[in-house]
RNA sequence: GGCCCAUUCGUCUAGAGGACUAGGACAUCGGCCUCUCAAGCCGGAAACACGGGUUCGAACCCCGUAUGGGCCA
């Protein structure tokens, strides 16, 4: 692997990044690593119809979450700008009169009805819907007229028919079209802008990009701008195409945006009692277009859904990067899984750092078949990542994610955090440990209790009782170092003859109101006396009364 | 509908004609450990889609079928 790759990512910035997108761009970027080359970041903005604002802002802060840098691209500068192909349209308008002038491509006028009516009439023959291309191209003057008339005005690249168009794929070998399959496409769309199939050619050449690595849903579009770029720069050789396979989600089919609002409508279906007016409310849209979604006629956007799934307590399936940040992922935990959709280093290894990712990456073993995103072995690839992370940079991600998720330890200083981290060996997310931990920087009367936990160890086998007595022991000891509470309720414990459990349990349960928390005795510690004691005196008054179950 | 691609345990995969009694990981099941949740440790079950060839020999090569996926509409 001598030669320098240069390789792109050309998102088209229609929100967050998604996972299939992250691991386009990482394949991308592994190559160019690997190689000492060039990764491009080029944005494909040139629909302008289903460009957003921010979205361009929110892929380059996913790719730089995820630790993906580029060497050119938006931000980054280069020799070869702009990257923004929106700012690039001059360019394209070159090449296009060139191809124009040549005889390569034509104008053409056909409203949408009549393009329909020639697929009818194809699909009734043989079922071979390609562009029935016109004996003599239109010139500049019939141009002129099919303008004033208001017809759409199209060029269309004519194809070149004489033998099949063989693809060299790196992925799957040789691949034959039959160039009348292909059917001349369009290369300039009405509102002047080129398509991306057109301008994706283009770029590519004048980038100098050596290999294109994207998913197999590209492999039919290939043919077509091989033979552009044939048409184009003649004598330049092609760039070595690299199809991966597609990962496919758990419910079937491509991995897609749309899963989360779905999700998000089967929920609010099979919930009883949904207030409506309450849920139009968290996400803030009116009462029609809850029930247009609803019904599934619309969407309203992510921060909506969001909002709404937040609301109603269901967790909606991971899709895009920032949900990943959002559960408490590491990018180091993404990277590594997302490498391993559709590659692996040819050994048995999987968990492994960024590093040896780039230095074992090799487009050789890119894998043919389609891969399922199973969420699972992410939770575990994560769980080995949290724990090479402890102690280093594991603080940093933390930080980071307590900040995105706006939790009450966001305020921690960085000495109690590390201790906190130190304690949750084991952790599978970051939220685990927020999730475990949060309890000491809420006031003690935020506590809220959870009813399983409070009926199961308060009011059975007399945890009320037990955690009386733990109570007076607690208030009657000086100083509560670990040691002392450790040796405090076990002595306790063996005293009753009962399981650790049955003391600790109860004390958990009053301290945090859940069953779930750090280690017992560094909770106490942490949480100090007078707040424990206090908690335990709230605990007992508000279920004292019960106690006869 | 047309074209293109794929097919090894439930999932991700190793395997490039004899090294395969098909290896690893996640999940699952059983056990151990245990103050909770996890984690950890030990063990088990689990796959070459099907049918034809080629070959002394096929998971591996060829052809069909089936299934899945993609693109164009």
């Amino acid at each position: 692997m001598s030669e320098k790759a240069v390789t792109r990512f050309a998102p088209s910035p229609t929100g967050y990044l998604h996972v299939g997108g992250a691991r386009t761009a990482l394949f991308n970027w592994l190559l160019a690593r690997r190689t000492g080359g060039t990764f491009i970041l080029r944005i494909e903005d040139t629909d302008q119809r289903r460009n957003t604002p921010t979205a361009m802002q929110q892929v380059i802060d996913d790719l730089r979450w995820l630790g993906i840098e580029w060497d050119e691209g938006p931000e980054a500068g280069g020799p070869n700008g702009p990257y923004l192909q929106s700012e690039r349209k001059h360019i394209y308008d070159k090449y296009l009169r060139r191809l124009l002038d040549e005889q390569k491509a034509y104008y053409c006028f056909d409203t949408p009805q009549e393009l329909e009516t020639m697929r009818e009439k194809a699909e009734g023959q043989k079922g071979n819907l390609t562009y029935l291309r016109p004996e003599r191209f239109p010139d500049e003057n019939e141009v002129r007229i099919a303008r004033e008339q208001g017809r759409p005005v199209t060029v269309r690249f004519a194809v070149p028919q004489e033998g099949p168009i063989v693809v060299q794929d790196v992925v799957r070998g040789e691949i034959t079209f039959a160039a009348a399959e292909i059917g001349d496409f369009i290369i300039q769309k009405n509102d002047g802008f080129p398509t991306y199939n057109f301008a994706c050619v283009v770029d590519d050449h004048l980038m100098n990009v050596t290999h294109i690595i994207r998913g197999q849903e590209h492999l039919n579009n290939t043919p077509g701008q091989q033979a552009l770029w044939q048409a184009l720069f003649t004598d330049a050789p092609l760039p070595k195409y690299a199809h991966m396979s597609v990962t496919v989600s758990d419910t079937g089919g491509k991995l897609s945006k749309r899963e989360r609002p779905e999700a998000l409508r089967r929920a609010i279906k099979t919930l009883q009692a949904v207030n409506l007016g309450r849920l139009a409310e968290a996400g803030a849209i009116a009462a029609d277009q809850l029930d247009s979604f609803i019904n599934g006629k619309t969407t309203p956007d992510m921060p909506s859904i969001d909002a709404m799934a937040r609301y109603l307590g269901v967790a909606l399936p991971e899709i895009n990067i920032v949900d990943f940040l959002k559960s408490g992922y590491l990018p180091e935990t993404m990277l590594n899984f997302l490498a391993l959709l559709g590659w692996n280093p040819g050994d048995n290894r999987e968990i492994m750092p960024v590093e040896e990712l780039v230095e074992s990456f090799d487009l050789a073993r890119l894998t043919k078949s389609n891969s399922l995103f199973d969420r699972q072995k992410l939770l575990a690839f994560n769980t080995e990542h949290i724990r090479m992370a402890a102690g280093g940079r594991l603080l940093g991600r933390l930080k980071d994610y307590l900040q995105v998720v706006e939790s009450p330890m966001a305020s921690a200083d960085d000495e109690l955090l590390s201790r906190i981290a130190g304690l949750c060996e084991g952790a599978r997310t970051l939220a685990d440990i927020d999730r475990k931990s949060r309890f000491l920087f809420l006031d003690n009367e935020e506590i809220e209790y959870d009813e399983k936990a409070v009926k199961k160890v308060l009011l059975k086998s007399d945890g009320l009782g037990i955690l009386a007595v733990v109570r007076e022991r607690l208030a009657a000891t000086d100083e509560l170092t670990e040691q002392a509470i450790e040796d405090l309720l076990r002595g306790l414990a063996e005293e009753r003859e009962l399981g650790l459990g049955k003391v600790a349990q109860p004390l958990r349960v009053a301290i945090c109101g859940t069953t779930i928390s750090l280690p017992i005795f560094d909770s106490i510690q942490m949480l100090g006396k007078a707040n424990t004691l206090k908690r335990i005196d709230n605990t007992l008054k508000k279920f004292g009364t019960q106690t006869q179950t």
